[in-house]
DNA sequence: AATGAATGAGTCTTCATTCAT
DNA sequence: CATGAATGAAGACTCATTCAT
């Protein structure tokens, strides 16, 4: 009963694939939808299977939000944070560097819709919340403040308060993120690119004329 | 059921006051729970009236989201273009004026949460988010805009892309009105006036050291 | 707006009724195919109403079954304690009265189907379980056991080991009422009536004082 | 997978146990949750197997638990039924030998639990509910009826509604096997052993000929 | 004006059974 | 023989909305 050795049968591969199929069908519905608003119905449905398969592989929505979150998000922060530990240039650069890389690899892309969902339902499933503010958010501020202080040590960036300035750089970009997933994205009708230019360039220079007259 | 004409009995009386009473529940439970995971039932019961009641005096659901947004949310924005439209100082003593009593009238009360419910649940519930596009964000993008222009025009801010500015802008005051309402309040343990003040410090005078030194 | 004050209109009238109207339908059904096998779609139907109806009155499966049990099985338990307690002529007849009141009031009746479902699932029902040991069955226990100690108080029984002779009493009660409910009451082709004369018979005669002089 | 001819491999000789392994799980686990709780998954888990797998020795569940009854409680019962056709001294002492011979072989083991199981839901499987009151209570109730008349016929038992007092006799057996398998075993803290004292002295007590002539 | 009983479609989750490999 | 992925029907519980009173 051998068959053709260099291609799995069909059945096997399916398995192999099923979970990301799924996740992959859960992170859209997800982002889409919100967490309480996807029917697993759905997922199981854009993933091309029954109800009862998504079972097979995730124990209930929770799990499968959890899951969802670590396939498509930990990575790409776990990255930031080698770039954060690792980078040898100016801090600004560092600065842009983790802006637009992090833009190209979650804020274009449909995860950046998981902020905007923990955002909006935290409150109503407070296990979620707590996985994912001590999995992401926490590792993320982390991250920032590190930043911060790395240009401070440096002597490029003036002493600041450094937890609050990390919430203040944050909100630009979280917000881009949401703007992305709200109102059909009609809020703002910005090109990214530009509005990230412009906060960079904000941040590192501020408002002032004067300011600018470097 | 003879009526004196002087003064309405309370029962009438108390149906002057009903509106009110529901908006306030509404506001409460809307604001903690979100928009559809806020159950009618629970409006009806912190309004201390039944169910049916609320029928008498919305619609349905959505309408009577309408009517907590007119009630509360757009005095205050009125106010606010008032302000920008005839302030006398300095645009960045306008700045902080419009920020801070942002703060004291919307962001640091409940009704700072219709934002994050909005971000949140627009794509579920497209009618209530044209509303709210049409009636909330288009006008405080046109004033906090409008703010940017007479910095400008005044000669006090450098030139610059107003409306990747606005949004820019306004991205750490919506954060800190979601943080309010997100993940119970933990997930950035700040203080809001420091928020604020490291905020519009940063904006008006920028990261860079030199930049500090005027 | 005086109605007729001698006839509740008829959808109020309803409302009085729908308890018991609902209680005696899960009574059928619970009897019938036990708890975890009952369906409140089925209930529900049986009584005439939809299924969110059912949840207007009790909170969940369990808690309608308890109120089953408080409705059907607490006030008989009652009557026969106070029987216990004030009754007047030899023990023996005290121990007719007990088993054939008890026979009328609730073994007869589709109410000992209540015993049959709880040796069934009380395993898988923890909660339910605790509910009707402390309220049920330790109650009756102590019913038997201070008849039996009456007996032998004034001389009627033998000294015997109370505790496990009443766990002997009352099992032939208990198992009439099961196999009234088992196997299509097909089992034991037993007369009720000649059944419990012939085990009153036998236990009186095992009983008796004199009995014991062999 | 050379075989050696003369030792079947591992895997073969497996496949001779199987069945019995797993109607030891099933076992385990009717008695546990009974009929309709047990989930064929968790009996193929607890054997060691996949869930495909009981489908290669099993129908369905109906027949796995008809296999079950076969191979615990038949062969005890042909053994009861030949001690009471072989028996040669007193009919009390035979009596005394079925109790507590079923006791040892039958009542204290987790086959107990199938009366249980039966008893509890005979009418929601009603084919099963047929095969086991014909292999089992039918048998089982034959031979007590039996022992009866053989006590009766040999002038040591008074003479006596056989068919009633069968189902008198076998109802604190049945409860005491019910009992070690409900409630999680709480509710009749009895000494089993006591308790099948109590019961014999008192029935035989009840049933001797000279306990008539009061 | 106010009530609150009633509805029923909707959603998560479970599990016996099948069948391709 | 053995596997285990897949199915889909079924059941508990929720909640916006209606309407008789």
């Amino acid at each position: 009963m051998i068959k053709c050795p260099l291609k799995k049968p069909r059945w096997e591969r399916r398995k192999d694939a099923r979970p990301q199929e799924l996740l992959a069908a859960a992170l859209d519905l997800f982002v889409e939808r919100g967490f309480a608003a996807t029917r697993l119905d759905d997922v199981a449905a854009r993933a091309g299977v029954s109800k009862g398969t998504l079972y097979l592989y995730f124990a209930n929505k929770e799990e499968l939000f959890k899951a969802v979150v670590r396939e498509n998000v930990l990575p790409a922060l776990g990255e930031a944070e080698d770039t954060v530990g690792s980078f040898e240039g100016s801090t600004a650069d560092l600065f842009r560097e983790i802006v637009f890389g992090w833009w190209d690899r979650i804020g274009h892309s449909k995860v950046s819709g998981i902020s905007k969902l923990m955002l909006a339902e935290s409150n109503n499933f407070p296990e979620v919340a707590e996985f994912y503010r001590d999995e992401v958010i926490a590792r993320a501020d982390a991250m920032i403040a590190s930043l911060l202080e790395r240009g401070i040590r440096r002597g490029e960036f003036r002493p600041i308060d450094v937890q609050h300035a990390t919430s203040v750089l944050c909100a630009p970009m979280l917000m881009l993120m949401l703007s992305q997933h709200s109102f059909n994205c009609q809020v703002h009708p910005v090109s990214p690119q530009q509005y990230l230019e412009t906060f960079v360039e904000l941040f590192l220079n501020g408002l002032r004329r004067d300011a600018a007259s470097q």
